[in-house]
DNA sequence: GATGAATGAGGTTTCATTCAT
DNA sequence: GATGAATGAAACCTCATTCAT
């Protein structure tokens, strides 16, 4: 990895969390000059502008929850448990998610919505892709006889990530886990009440 | 109302969606003058600043949504239909939120929590408000036999407010609809499931 | 005229020697504001951008000349004369031309003609006015019998505005005013033989 | 010629067209290293700055034109085609001079004369250089008899460098090529008047 | 000798706010 | 009470230049 790489991977790595507390809007490159100890023209010596770094920064960002969901469906050895890989990653990471601004993606979608097409597309990406993951787990359950015919593996996706963005706002902006922890143990009864058999 | 007042509330009316759907850092007051039949003096003669303003038009944001609240449980006739008000609320008004830039309340929560300590405060007045209401109803509830004694309003609380807000959130960001109606539904059943007998 | 037009007049007038002195990219906002004494606002809510306060500027240090122009045509009463406008008017105005940077349509031609279309599409505005007036001229003072058969009132317009335009450049950046009376004088003899009899 | 001789040199070549079609102010050290295959440490290794690279470059651009007039001096043999060696040249290469940003010393002289007196400087050497010659050739074919008493080699030059120079900065501006060609037989007529018989 | 990441000053533009009218 | 021209600070971004590698 050069210096340029080194840089770059560095200012991302730094801003993400200011990105994510501050919205888009409501950081500026003085914000982000502060916290990376670095001079404006080093960030567009290595981003083309605060858009490219902020694009970046949520990438970053929702890496990490992605990663955790993919690291437990890979391990997963029954579609029950690749579904409930979605509370679980939540579970085990969303003291870090509470500390470094709440959900990425509810956060992006919540303030860029109306105001910036192309983050608001990034987060966008991932809750389609998580839609039709769990639609295809649903059906694969299915068609093997591990989940319960009757499950809808369309609604079963809106409501885990309906409950897990709520829970996880909430719980940011009251300091009260309860909500997030709460949220989870939903979602997860979600997921086992599709089981055959329940 | 004089004309003062009448301006005021004027204002706080036609500024109310900018703020909810570009939030507070977004919207400046050239947005709120360019898009509105408004001047910079007229703002600024009835309201101190920016953030006076963005308080009112909080306020009546949410005060559309309380209102639907309040109307329902004055006329319900049991504890399940004042706990039933919150998702029914929420369904009757739903497409005029999403409309108007998604729900007050979480756009503020998520934009303002590490910014603007005044904005959020008033956001979380209202979280708490519900769920202190939410709470006491189930205790009465189940002081009167209404209610399973097993329920946990406080918990009951969380995950009402978790799922609407996600579903509302989930639901303005990807255009479907689809997202609110199955977190309404969820919420419904988490009500219906604290009455004596289920 | 309102205070806007006035201070829009005002900064017009006072800027337009700087940008035909120091050219666009050559002259900063700074030297504008300290020019004009008005904050760098003053400009932004009287033009939108830099760009249209500069074409402002052109279109106002040409009509000095143009006017001229205009002038002595609207008195001549001899083909001759019409044309002899040219040389004329410059003439009587090289020394203010001199002293406001030297010749706007040259100037901006010389500047932009790769680096701003906008600016360059508006001398040359008038550089193909001017040739097809002179063109215009000879063919009616050709039709009249005042001006001889074989003049080409294409190439006198080339002819005219090279050598003029050379002049005041030279004039200007040599200091010696020698250069634009020169030309001048060749200008007025390329003119005087067209006369029918020379 | 050492290594680093050689890639001063190839610096100077390359960006000697971008400095002429764009002007000084307009040209960028990225504009030069983009467009150009250098790095800004190549450039400031072999320069000490952008305005001895400026200077070096309008020396090579000069050097074309006048390279051109002196070879053809050279090898005239009447005062009269010492001094067509100036018309002569300009029509030998004026396609190339258009291509290239038009007259390095008339563009030189436009943009730097009130920003950059090294710049300008050095354009002034040549216009004068040229007035001198063009008087001394005069003064000599007048001593020789072959050009006519009443010459006047002062206002030769100045003619002669007008015409020039406007019709080369018409021409440009315009895309058309006969202005250019007009004032260079303007040029031509203007020296062929001063032979004697004329 | 050449690289290119980083600097710091300064570029154009927008911001929330004020105040003479 | 309302206007909107003007302010001054701060926004995003680019500049010529430097220097560790």
């Amino acid at each position: 990895m050069g210096k340029a790489e080194r840089t770059r991977a560095a200012i991302i790595e730094q801003t993400a969390p200011l990105f994510n507390r501050r919205g888009y809007a409501g950081t500026s490159l003085s914000d982000l000059t502060e916290e990376i100890q670095l001079t404006k023209g080093a960030i567009y010596g290595n981003f083309t502008d605060k858009q490219e770094l902020a694009l970046e920064a949520l990438k970053f960002n929702i890496s990490h929850i992605a990663g955790e969901i993919r690291t437990r469906q890979a391990a997963a050895n029954s579609h029950i448990d690749r579904l409930m890989a979605y509370p679980e990653a939540y579970r085990s990471i969303y003291r870090w998610i509470l500390g470094n601004g709440g959900c990425p993606i509810a956060n992006t979608l919540t303030e860029a919505d109306d105001t910036n097409p192309a983050l608001s597309r990034l987060a966008l990406l991932f809750v389609r892709r998580w839609r039709r993951n769990i639609d295809q787990i649903v059906r694969a359950g299915q068609a093997e006889g591990e989940l319960r015919d009757d499950a809808d593996g369309d609604r079963l996706g809106q409501a885990l990530l309906a409950a897990i963005s709520g829970g996880v706002m909430l719980a940011k902006a009251t300091g009260d886990h309860s909500f997030i922890r709460t949220a989870l143990e939903q979602a997860s009864a979600m997921v086992e009440q599709t089981r055959v058999g329940e």
